[in-house]
DNA sequence: GCTCCATCTAGACAGTGTCAACAATGTGGA
DNA sequence: TCCACATTGTTGACACTGTCTAGATGGAGC
């Protein structure tokens, strides 16, 4: 299905609620999500300064759309780390690496993702959900199959499952903020995994 | 030594510097740190909107002495809770626990330490880089005495290390978002220590 | 061809951080 | 003692922000 019509670029854009968030989501390559402005991102899609509230309610719903965005890429890149990956420990090692890959690669998408103004955990939005679901049964299949393996046995996969997404949210956190050497995450992580 | 002169309220305040502080600390507790804004702390304080610049170079220096101060409470609920404990792995369990315990009690301003916008730690204020050090000192120390215990015999403690403060630092930031409930952080770092 | 509605624009308002200019206050040197 | 001066306040202004209200535009269906 084309745009509906591009006929006239003055008004009634064709797609401009696309074009709004990929012109923020370029800003936030750059700065941080606190300091993307609606008036910034309504200029770099060329249109007048209110034109965004007719597809977002206020700012923040455009900031979280972003966060969705953000958090799908992120998904991605560990379940294509799993699905290339074989051996249990080895999976949950790339897991990751993938999450930590991704904080580093895209600092701000990454921040956005857990940033309580936008993305508030307590009530994910209707597009946020799935995706959170999907990352914890990711994370949950994988440590089914580590329990199994006789260095982890015994374990409660739950508490297991809780303590290797602190680790790998701490580590990608700590990378982005400069507290961590980016080389130190990986050794971290074989330390505990062995 | 006694504040200089209070002769008269309206000029020269006294202490403004600390005064004003302490207000945006109090604003601190119910909200974020991006949410504060110069003019109402101001307010609080009781002085034109424009007095804070002689005492702060701008609003994020501001923000950046109140990092300071929450790190400095952080540390020091660390240490209290090390001296308090015997035993290497129950110490490490018990900085863990008093980290993961005050994000949890402060969770504005545990988030204002580790806001790159106030507190980078690229280049860490000189009151920051000090309390930085003691906490690396501090994991570090017990750190040592934990791969003196067999369970952790052979690890690489700068290794550990890292990885212990990822985990912590990492439910301590899925605590205060609210991905992790709070009752699931102990269970989890028992988990990882045995 | 006319009407309706989603979409976009223009203008206004309160709030913000920050700069410049000015006023009051306390201090050290003549 | 008095007076320059540095410190610490104040007021006013500016550009910028998010958001509200009104009005203009143009495509879709009757």
């Amino acid at each position: 299905m084309l745009p509906v019509s591009r006929s006239s670029p003055a008004y009634h854009h064709g797609n401009l609620q696309a074009a709004l968030e990929d012109a923020a989501l370029e800003l936030l390559e750059n700065q941080p999500a606190a300091r993307i402005s609606l008036r910034e991102v309504a200029r770099r899609a060329g249109v007048s300064h209110n034109a965004p509230y007719h597809h977002f309610g206020d700012r923040a719903a455009l900031l979280g759309a972003l966060g969705v965005r953000a958090m799908a890429d992120l998904l991605a890149a560990q379940e294509e780390a799993v699905a290339r990956t074989s051996g249990p420990v080895e999976r949950v090692r790339a897991l990751g690496a993938a999450y930590v890959g991704y904080a580093a690669a895209h600092p701000q998408a990454f921040a956005l993702i857990f940033d309580p103004e936008y993305c508030a955990a307590g009530q994910p939005s209707q597009e946020m959900a799935p995706l959170i679901a999907r990352n914890e049964e990711l994370l949950g299949g994988q440590v089914a199959e580590l329990v199994e393996e006789p260095r982890f046995a015994g374990s409660d996969p739950a508490a297991l499952a809780a303590s290797l997404w602190s680790t790998v949210h701490g580590m990608a956190t700590l990378v982005v903020l400069g507290h961590l050497p980016r080389e130190a995450a990986e050794p971290a992580l074989v330390a505990l995994l062995g």
